[in-house]
DNA sequence: TATGGCTATGTAACTGGTTACATGGCCAAT
DNA sequence: ATTGGCCATGTAACCAGTTACATAGCCATA
């Protein structure tokens, strides 16, 4: 304890005393090398070494007004949807020389709004945002700061910020579609929560209009392996046997397929289940999953990838649709014929 | 206006330009607002307001010589294990009002030791890293910056950095246990790669230190479901059938349970599977899983805690040992008899 | 010998904030 | 009328770097 508050680091300054040169030369070995005498760099660098000198990020944020770092404001990290997705952003950052900072906001558009804030006084340069729905206070400081910022998880080319994602109607669509060339009539649809995620939204809604109201229920749940099992529970408790059951994330459809197995239902033989997101695990269920594959990691790195070049090259992105169809595995079969 | 094109972001000098007051009271108007008449500063707020002033990070840093930014070196984020602890961190480190930089490691050293050294540069206070064992680079770097660092995911008092984690070894030596009291003989052991992943090291070796040599066979396999899968395969056609399976994570567990499920094999009738992570989906396996609960939120929520304390206040934390116990469910039974 | 070009280095002005210290106005107590 | 204190504000130094510009030394050419 005896110095260790007092060790200052050391700066430029200090540097350029030990090594007998200015503060210029000194920075010249940290940024343009080539262009120091070699005797006089070696002599500098060993100083650099010896003092354990290590430039300070702020002085250099500063001149250059670069930080080189983003941030990312998603509703969660606790499930595999969003920890792909930021695990493959992080990795195609750190290619173009930034360092992600993450942000949770557990759907919630005001929390959102606080963290970008923080964000922006942090630093970044960009932003990633999850979906459309956000709070005016976002809006408002997206526009004022003029941070670089792309959406992700839902594909709009009409929305004022760059999307990277899917077509999160169209992914419904396609489950509903399945389910129908089956010959399935009853239905129950199982989501998560509505308000602050316009992505269940948008599935909800395309689902409400691909099936007639007398094919489905709803029923919401928290989206999670317990909130897919609770969802179900009450599903079955509420409107009798169905036919097949239409999960809006694979996390949900992982606790009813769990639950159903419970319940002594057989998939698919009782009881087809679709679902939409293909996790890495949802090959390995039991039966192994029908479900509409979500492209997670690529979703991550094209929007890392355009909000790099938007960055460093001032080049706007475009919107992007990335491609969503349905795996059909073996939870789903057709109703054998019509038993009544 | 009269440049439009050349819009540089105004700075504090503009602003108290524009409220026609000195810098020094714009800033205190940022800072210190109760010493400012509430006139000037309403006045000065104003002018903030409408040109969309936003201090720099990089000035404020360079004078507070803060950055509230800490950093997480962890081996992977596409897996519940570590997404959860990540996941408590962040959201313990904004409490305090830190910002939180991720960083993956993929278990290399080296991408590591670079990782950590991007991160010093872009001016992290303080760092979290996974694990014991990391490259010279690393212990040499934060050896010159000093700058705080926990190590989590392993308890060891003895390490030169505070640990925050729990004892694999005695994770591991718990569900040996239970297999040796259910009377199991015939047990596959299957572990994640052991080059650069400490944590699986200490649970191989107490595992070697519990069961006979005669009575486990060991077997490596990506920590993934499908890793889980390939072990499994590989396990049964190498080494005939087994009475238990002992897993080093429950994401390999899945795996395992799936393609024995595929197998027509039954569990727990013919085989005993235990693991380790207790993840929120084990408890909705089929069957649900006995496993080791590792405790990875409140081991995030200790970790950020101790650092922030660190950093705040200059508190060194002083080791913490989470506690780890059993959760016997449904996927473990006690051999009946003896059937030869 | 004078000129020009090249390389290596130094000087000092910047970046955008914070803050110690100085100043000046106002009012109350001597 | 003088002094003292408080409040609000301004001036300028400072943080730790970058960099435009100046300069000095050296060698080749005219």
């Amino acid at each position: 304890m005896a110095r260790g508050s007092k060790k200052k680091r050391p700066n430029l300054r200090d540097v350029s005393r030990a090594a007998d040169v200015s503060v210029a030369t000194v920075s010249r070995v940290l940024n343009t090398p080539q262009v120091v005498n070699k005797d006089t760099r070696a002599r500098v660098e060993a100083v650099i070494e010896e003092l354990g000198f290590v430039r300070s990020a702020a002085a250099f944020a500063i001149n250059s007004g670069r930080t080189r770092l983003l941030g990312a404001l998603i509703p969660t990290l606790e499930s595999d949807i969003f920890s792909l997705t930021i695990s493959s952003i992080e990795q195609t950052l750190v290619d173009h020389g930034f360092s992600l900072i993450v942000a949770t906001t557990d759907d919630d558009p005001e929390k959102e709004a606080r963290k970008a804030k923080e964000l922006v006084d942090v630093g970044v340069e960009g932003f990633i945002v999850t979906g459309l729905e956000h709070s005016d206070a976002l809006h408002d400081l997206l526009r004022r700061t003029q941070v670089p910022t792309v959406a992700i998880s839902y594909f709009d080319e009409t929305y004022h910020l760059p999307t990277v994602g899917y077509d999160n109607r169209m992914a419904a669509r396609a489950a509903c579609q399945h389910l129908k060339d089956l010959g399935h009539k009853r239905i129950a649809v199982i989501h998560g929560a509505l308000t602050g995620n316009d992505r269940n939204v948008a599935r909800v809604e395309a689902t409400r209009a691909a099936l007639s109201a007398e094919q489905c229920w709803f029923f919401e749940g928290a989206i999670s392996v317990a909130g897919g099992v609770d969802a179900l529970r009450r599903a079955v408790a509420d409107h009798g046997p169905f036919d097949a059951i239409f999960c809006m994330s694979d996390v949900m459809a992982f606790g009813v397929l769990h639950e159903l197995h419970r319940m002594g239902v057989s998939v698919p033989g009782d009881v087809s289940v679709v679902s939409i997101h293909n996790l890495p695990a949802s090959e390995f269920t039991y039966p192994p999953l029908t479900t509409v594959n979500l492209p997670a990691r690529q979703m991550g790195r094209c929007a890392a990838e355009c909000l790099a070049r938007w960055v460093e090259d001032d080049i706007r992105p475009t919107p992007i649709c990335l491609d969503t169809h349905l795996v059909v595995r073996s939870s789903t079969q057709a109703v054998p014929k019509r038993t009544g």
